[in-house]
DNA sequence: TTGAAAGCGCTAACAC
DNA sequence: GTGTTAGCGCTTTCAA
C-alpha cells in the first residue's frame, strides 16, 4: 500500500493540512521546523502524492491530451515532441492517443482523453472537407471547454478553437514558384488524401504558382505507402515527360523516391522530387529532398502555449528549403 | 462546469449508487428500465466521468506510463505506436514521457509519472554499464510496484523486473558474420555512447563474428548526428582500406550515410554501411541500408502485456536483413 | 435490485 | 501559523 498524506502527518506529528502545505507548496507559509519534519517524514515513509485525489480535490489535474494520427509518422512525432516540452516545461504530463487516421476515431479520443479532465486538449490530426459532421466535434469540444479545458487545433483551421495555422497554400506555392525558376516545366502532383483539408490545400497552392496545369495528380494516403503507390501508378501511366513530382508531404515523397528508385528512375536526373514539412529524414534520404520546412516542434510547443493563453499566432508561413532532390535545369 | 453523477442520478431520478452501477456497468445488475433512464439523463446533460474521482475510489487508475529517450526517435515513436496499440485494445490510456537520454532525468519522471498510480510503467530508455547508482530507480520502482503497479523494461536486462529483452548480441554477431560471408574483410564500428549497454552488446557481438579485430572504433551519440561525427572522425583519420562500417543503431547508421555522402564517399562501392533496428526509414534511404530487424511495435505491445502479467517471452532474436548498401564483394 | 452512507486521498475554507 | 472539517466526484459495502 502507497502511503498516504495522513499517514506523513502522523509520523510528522502535525496535522493533514499542515503537511499538505508542505509538501505542495501552498501559497500559506509553514513553519520551518514543520515543513523539515514533514519533509522528512514523506522520505521515510516514501510517501508520493496522488495526482488523481489532488485533481479531484483542487478541481483541476495537471495533465494535456495529444491525439495525433501515427505517432510512428515523423510529422507527427516532431510535434509529439514539441508539445512534449512545453508542457514539461510547465509541469504538466502529457497523455498521447491516436487516431490512425479515423475521423471517427478522433470524437472518440475527445470523449476518451476528456473524462481525464487535462487541462489543455491538442488535437493534430487533420479535418477532412467532406467530413460527416464537424458539429458533434465542436459540440464535445465545446462541452470540454464549458467544463475549464483549453483546446488547441494543429493546422485545423476553420473551427471555432485557437489553432496554430500552417499556411500550406502559401508554402506550397513558393514552392511551385520556385520550382518554375529552377526551369522545371512540366509537374506531376502526389496529392494525398481528396478530401484531406491540408492536402488539398498544398496542392491547390502548388498549382497556383504554375504557368500551366500539372500534366497528372494522383490521390493515395498520407503516407509513406500512399506515396509509393501514387507514384507508382504514376509510372504505369506513363511519366509522359514530366519533370518535377511534388508530394504533397515528406513521407509521401519519400514512398515517391522509393517508387521511383526500384523503377530505375534517375532521380533528379529525370525527374526532380520535392515534399513538404521538412521531416528530419527530408535531407538524409538521396537525393536530399527539397520541401517545404515547418518547424514541427515549435508548432507543437505553440500549441500548449496558446491553449494556455498565450496569443495566437499568425499563421505560419513554411519556408522553401531547396536540396539536391531538384537542382537547377 | 461539468455535470457530476449525482446530477445525473436527479436527473434520472434514482440514487447516485444506481447511476453509477447503470454508466459503469458493475457486476451488479440494473433494472433495465433504471439504466436506460441514467443513460438518457446522462447524455442530455452530457455528462462524462471524471477517471480522477473513479481512481480515487476505486484506488487504481486506467493509464499506463511510458518512459523513452526521446518521441522523434524513430525507434522509439515505433516502440510508442506499440505500446499505444496494447494499452488501447485493455483500455488503458498512455501517458508519455522523455528523458532526453539523460539517466538522472528517468528516476524523476518515474517519481513524476508514479504520482498517476498508473496501472503500468514501461521504461524504454537504456541503462548504462557505469551508472551511479541504478538502485535508487530500483527502490523507486519497488515502491511503485507495493503500491500494486506493474513495471516493464524494454531490452534493459539485468534489472529485477519483468523485460522484453532484445538479443542484441547474437543479432550483432549474425550481420557480423554475414558480412564476413559477403567478403567483407576490414571493418569499422560507429559504437555509440562508450557505457549505453545496448551500444556495447552489439558492437561486442558484432566484432565478436569478425576473423579479425575492427581496424577502428569510434564512439558517438545514439542519434543521427551522433553517427554522422562519428563517421566523419572516421573520415578525418582516413579509412584505411575498411570496406563495411557498422552502425550499432539505424538512425546512427543513417548519420554515417550523410557524412559519407558529404564527403563523396561512394556507398557500397567503397565501403559498405549497416544499422541496426530496421527502423521504417531504413529501407528509404539510398542504398537501403542493410540492418538487424527488431519488431519494435511489437516490443512495444509485449511490454504492455507483460506488464499486465503475460509470460515474459523468450528474448527476442532480431533478424538480419540485406539490403543493397551491403552488397556481396 | 436499490439506496444510504462511509469512505478514497487530498485541498481549502474557516476558525483558533 | 496551525488544525478542523467540509467537501471534490465517485465506488462500494451494507441494509433494506
Amino acid at each position: 500500500m502507497n502511503p498516504t498524506l495522513y499517514d506523513v502527518a502522523r509520523e510528522a506529528g502535525v496535522s493533514l493540512a499542515t503537511a499538505s502545505r508542505a509538501i505542495n507548496g501552498s501559497s500559506r507559509v509553514v513553519k520551518d521546523e514543520y515543513r523539515e519534519r514533514v519533509l522528512v517524514a514523506a522520505r521515510k515513509l516514501g510517501y508520493t502524492a496522488n495526482v488523481s485525489a489532488q485533481a479531484v480535490a483542487r478541481g483541476s489535474s495537471s495533465s494535456v491530451a495529444l491525439i495525433v494520427s501515427d505517432i510512428a509518422d515523423p510529422y507527427f512525432s516532431a510535434i509529439a515532441a514539441g508539445v512534449l516540452r512545453a508542457a514539461d516545461a510547465v509541469g504538466l504530463v502529457v497523455t498521447i492517443a491516436v487516431t490512425n487516421r479515423d475521423a471517427g476515431r478522433e470524437l472518440e479520443l475527445v470523449k476518451l482523453l476528456g473524462r481525464q479532465r487535462p487541462r489543455v486538449m491538442v488535437l493534430a490530426g487533420s479535418r477532412f472537407t467532406d467530413e460527416d459532421d464537424p458539429r458533434l466535434l465542436i459540440a464535445e469540444l465545446d462541452d470540454y471547454q464549458s467544463g475549464g479545458g483549453r483546446v488547441a487545433f494543429i493546422s485545423q483551421t476553420g473551427l471555432p478553437f485557437a489553432t496554430v495555422e500552417i499556411d500550406n497554400t502559401s508554402g506550397a506555392r513558393a514552392l511551385g514558384a520556385a520550382a518554375v525558376s529552377l526551369g522545371y516545366r512540366r509537374f506531376v502532383v502526389l496529392a494525398g488524401p481528396e478530401h484531406l483539408a491540408t492536402a488539398r490545400d498544398r496542392s491547390a497552392g502548388f498549382a497556383s504558382a504554375l504557368p500551366v496545369p500539372p500534366v497528372a495528380i494522383a490521390h493515395g494516403d498520407f503516407t509513406r505507402d500512399g506515396g509509393y503507390s501514387a507514384m507508382s501508378s504514376l509510372l504505369d501511366d506513363g511519366l509522359d515527360g514530366a519533370d518535377f513530382v511534388f508530394a504533397v508531404n515528406d513521407v509521401m515523397a519519400v514512398g515517391a523516391l522509393a517508387a521511383l528508385r526500384d523503377r530505375g528512375v534517375p532521380v533528379p536526373e529525370q525527374i526532380a522530387v520535392a515534399g513538404f514539412d521538412d521531416v528530419p529524414i527530408a535531407s538524409d534520404v538521396t537525393p536530399p529532398l527539397t520541401t517545404v520546412r515547418v518547424a514541427l516542434e515549435e508548432v507543437g510547443e505553440a500549441s500548449v502555449a496558446i491553449a494556455l493563453g498565450a496569443d495566437v499566432p499568425a499563421p505560419i508561413t513554411p519556408e522553401v528549403i531547396l536540396r539536391s532532390s531538384t537542382p537547377a535545369r
